[in-house]
DNA sequence: ACGATAGTGTCAATTTGTGTCGAATTGTGT
DNA sequence: ACACAATTCGACACAAATTGACACTATCGT
């Protein structure tokens, strides 16, 4: 298995959430497993395997926790986030972070190798319409 | 579990309480325990299970004692701290640090990995409308 | 001791999250 | 192209979390 790869789309249920794809359900069975935290950035999420994301939070936890300045850096990052779990084939993504890059029902899985992001399906289309 | 992450809106009840969100809950209860500090800073609060406060502890108390600039330093945040504890899945924030970050009603709960944060509804609002 | 204020536990109604299952769709081998 | 297997979809029923209110307890000052 090589990582994450293609692009998939796919629709949030009524309760917000999403089917992983089989190819993507066996890289997270075997390569690591049902824990993942999902990041909220400009318009789209990335997911994180749990064991990724641990290479993330390591530099966050070095700051001086009573330094605002400090506080402020890592905030924007760890706030948009959250953990969760492939449960029953799925993921639910969280209100905030669905209101947060603007998912409805459809969106668009991408693969990014080791980790992969969630696109609104329009913010999708017109995202690759600018590429050329 | 990643630690604390992601935002939280919930609303202090009559007597100035908050839930604590499940997620929150869990963490405390499998890596801590229900003893917090909260530290009021400029526009929120922090809140430290006492493990990790602890720590800050530790680095204060290798301060001379008798040096006035060190004292000054470590004040405004011991005198603005209290201790604080879960109680049926709940945190009664003390009046005066209410007053002191401006806490009405509807607040928001932040996740910052070890520790998480209290902010007044408003005030995370304009702080987030500031950041792009 | 008294009332006033602040703090605590509990509950029912609502909202949100989870597991399951049949039907529809897609993929696979022949 | 066909039959069969695997995957995906959408819906439902159930479970858990959240809310807001209420009643009760402790604490304080007079």
């Amino acid at each position: 298995m090589s990582g994450f790869l293609g692009t998939y789309t796919v629709n949030l249920d009524e309760k917000g959430r999403l089917n992983v794809p089989s190819k993507f359900k066996n890289i997270l069975e075997n390569k690591y497993g049902a824990q993942l935290v999902t990041v909220a950035m400009d318009g789209y999420l990335i997911v994180f395997p749990h064991l990724e994301w641990e290479k993330n939070e390591n530099r966050m936890d070095e700051m001086a926790p009573l330094n605002p300045k400090e506080r402020d850096e890592v905030r924007p990052y760890l706030s948009s986030a959250s953990d969760c779990e492939v449960k029953s084939g799925k993921i639910l993504v969280p209100a905030f972070q669905r209101e947060a890059v603007g998912l409805t029902k459809e969106i668009v899985l991408v693969g990014m190798s080791k980790t992969f992001e969630i696109w609104a399906a329009d913010q999708w289309k017109s995202a690759a319409a600018k590429k050329r």
